[in-house]
DNA sequence: ACGAGGATGCTCT
DNA sequence: GAGCATCCTCGTC
């Protein structure tokens, strides 16, 4: 089989989340929402593990809200963030586990002008989970849905040999602040 | 560049 | 009723 192909974003994402969320570095995330195409590359993930995280959504096991992480991988888990805002999650690993990796940041790729439209300014479209699901048009109705199939698809792509990944402690959490499960492409120096 | 403070609504206890 | 997996604006340096 081709290398690059949607298959191969599949079996990706069966994998750990510890080692599926650095892997979605350098991947494009492309939408078509509302007649607009956007694209971004991921540049910054953090990775929650579920029923073995406190500062998992799913740490307490099912709820309302959080029962798309509960699906096959690939599935996306979309939730509202202090009341504003909508951040998205892609699920990893097994049907049934709760482990997700929150995308936090990415690099417009195509689709710039739609996504300025949408932001309401032109610097910073996508370097926050807010602000990137602002701009390519994600809300709340497209949780439960897949990034193997749309209207957000996760696309092969490599990080520039210019940038290496950096783990650090998550952003905003007030649980298990140690673990390093934050991961950014930062550039090489 | 960086930090403080307010907006705002939903989920779960 | 508390607590958020955040963003923006406006201050200061």
């Amino acid at each position: 089989m081709t290398a690059g192909a949607p298959s191969d974003v599949a079996a990706l994402l069966s994998g750990p989340v510890l080692e599926v969320a650095p892997r979605l570095l350098g991947l494009r995330l492309r939408t078509a929402i509302g007649g607009e195409a956007t694209e971004v590359m991921l540049a910054e993930v953090e990775a929650y593990a579920g029923e073995h995280d406190p500062a998992s959504h799913a740490f307490r096991g099912r709820t309302r809200r959080n029962g798309s992480m509960f699906g096959p991988p690939g599935t996306l888990y979309v939730y509202r963030s202090y009341g504003l805002h909508w951040c998205m999650n892609i699920v990893t690993g097994v049907e049934g586990v709760p482990h997700a990796v929150l995308l936090r940041g990415g690099v417009p790729l195509d689709g710039e002008p739609t996504m300025v439209t949408r932001r309401g300014r032109r610097d910073h479209i996508a370097d926050g989970p807010g602000k990137l699901t602002q701009a390519l048009g994600v809300s709340g109705e497209l949780d439960g849905s897949s990034v193997l199939d749309g209207p957000v698809v996760l696309l092969p792509g490599e990080p520039s040999p210019e940038t290496t990944i950096l783990a650090t402690p998550r952003i905003g959490v007030t649980k298990a602040t140690d673990r390093p499960w934050r991961f950014v492409l930062a550039q090489r120096h």
